[in-house]
RNA sequence: GCUCCCUUCGUCUAGUGGCCCAGGACACCGCCCUCUCACGGCGGGAACACGAGUUCGAGUCUCGUAGGGAGCACCA
């Protein structure tokens, strides 16, 4: 039997971190092992569910490169379908309708409560054999089994039993038409042959319930691998309130689709001491098996160090549409200033996100927006300052071409005519480009600037540097 | 309250009874390289939650304690 996993988000917010890592794993599984992942958008809650939400799964979801084999289907389109599954069920014995109001559940849980049980209805309609009546409280319930146990091998979290007696009668129909959560995913799971169930293990509470409505309605009970959570830097849940959560604010933010999922397939899940894995390594050598059963924090900071490995290891071509996006956020127009890829290749090795980069980037696509202070009084303010940003000038201006290796060659011949040491001639002329004591190399620096814009800044600092 | 789950350096993890006075990575600190910043190289500190067992021997097995988490909806 081929693999089926799928990834069923419900369209109440964008994709998150969380998310992003279960549809990963379900990706993963089905891609080694032959099968095929599906996309499922649960969204029978019409209160919280907004189209917006889908795009943005569905966006980020390309963006990060995670390619499903079917759908995205939609629960809201299968209505019929459950329909007809509860009217078997209630046909079968095996469901049955229940008028009590809210207020009533209300009270059956507080009484459980207060007898040391936890909280659930009583079945009170369960053996009542109440015919179908209107009535705005009508809900259909599903009969779970009063005795014995369920019983599953979860493939992280190991065997897990569940008495029956702690299960109570579940809605599976509410009284405002659609079905719920725990109805609707085993007939979607069962409808699109889904062999593996891989979601958040939040949702372990509700498997032994989901099982025994697969064998109530005879289909074959799928397998199941629970993922612990992911926590914030404090070891709590991620929140708003405390991180970035949406995957596409790590885009924002600088990060590469592949550094994130590099980040996200080791969060909880190794290969020995590999730290990297390319996105066919991960394929051939990831197992949901062998993931973890504890929950794990999210670092930022190793995410940065992944993030700018690629950044530095990739070639350059394949990063430059992620970083014009960056420069264009940044309000840069492309049509002057230096090619984005010779740009990107001078910072690569100096930052960790695109978004660095691009702000970075800014010293060579608009002009110096504030002299450092310090930068000036030490570097233009010196015995040797206006001797040396004018042998620079000259012989930048006497140059014929324009190359890093020109400016190198610049540098190198006025330091030896100077009789000074190569920092002595690249800290002013850095200061002169930049406004400050920090940038690449002074040969990438200077090319980076342009020759006329290059000038134009070294006369601006020979005005500073001889007021 | 009840049920279920989890527990190795600050963090992600390796480890499936002896190879572990616990290995790797991020972060941190130091040195080297160097035109600045980085990159890189080398080195350093840093953990088996606790307590009982089982065993010749336990991070690895069992039980208990403590701490943490999830769920207990006509929400997914």
């Amino acid at each position: 039997m081929t693999v089926r996993t799928r990834f069923a988000p419900s369209p109440t917010g964008f994709l998150h971190i969380g998310g992003a890592r279960t549809a990963l794993y379900c990706w993963l599984e089905a891609q080694r092992r032959g099968g095929q992942f599906v996309l499922r958008i649960e969204d029978t809650d019409r209160e919280r569910s907004t189209d917006v939400a889908v795009q943005a799964i569905l966006d980020a979801m390309q963006w990060l490169g995670l390619s499903y084999d079917e759908g995205p289907f939609y629960q809201t389109t299968r209505l019929a379908r459950y329909q007809q599954v509860a009217a078997d069920l209630l046909a079968a014995g095996k469901a049955y309708y229940a008028y009590e109001t809210r207020e009533e559940i209300g009270d059956m849980r507080a009484a459980a409560m207060a007898a040391g049980e936890k909280p659930r209805y009583n079945g009170y309609y369960r053996d009542r054999n109440e015919p179908r009546r209107d009535d705005p409280n009508r809900v259909i319930r599903f009969k779970n089994p009063r005795e014995g146990s369920v019983v599953f091998e979860d493939k992280v979290k190991g065997r897990i039993e569940w008495a029956n007696s702690e299960l109570d009668d579940l809605v599976i129909f509410r009284s405002d038409g659609w079905p719920t959560y725990n109805f609707a995913v085993v007939v979607d799971d069962i409808d699109m042959g889904i062999t593996e169930v891989i979601r958040g293990d939040d949702h372990v509470n509700n498997t032994p319930r989901q099982i025994n409505m697969y064998q109530a309605l005879g289909a074959r009970v799928p397998e199941f691998a629970h993922l612990p959570m992911i926590l914030d830097k404090e070891g709590k849940k991620l929140s708003k309130r405390t991180s970035a959560v949406s995957v596409m604010e790590y885009r924002e933010a600088g990060f590469l689709p592949h550094a994130i999922l590099n980040y996200l397939v080791r969060l909880g899940w190794s290969h020995g001491d590999q730290e990297l894995f390319t996105a066919q390594e991960m394929i051939a050598l990831f197992a949901i098996t062998d993931v973890n059963k504890a929950p794990s924090r999210f670092d930022v900071e190793k995410l940065a160090w992944i993030n700018q490995h690629y950044l530095k290891t990739d070639d350059p071509q394949t990063l430059v549409a992620e970083f014009e996006w960056h420069l264009a956020r940044a309000g840069v127009d492309l049509s002057h200033g230096p090619a984005p890829v010779d740009v990107l290749v001078a910072l690569r090795e100096r930052v960790h996100t695109l978004k660095e980069m691009a702000e970075r980037a800014m010293i060579w696509y608009a002009p110096i927006a504030q002299w450092d202070d310090k930068a000036v009084a030490k570097h233009l303010r010196n015995a040797n300052s206006v001797a040396i940003l004018q042998m620079a000038k000259m012989r930048l201006e006497a140059a014929t071409e324009w190359s890093p290796a020109l400016v190198h060659e610049v540098v190198e011949q006025s330091a030896a005519e100077l009789g000074l040491g190569l920092g002595k001639i690249a800290q002013p002329l850095r200061v002169a480009m930049t406004g400050t004591q920090v940038s690449p190399s002074i040969e990438d620096t200077v090319y980076l600037t342009g020759r006329s814009e290059a000038l134009k800044r070294i006369d601006a600092a020979l005005v500073l540097a001889q007021a």
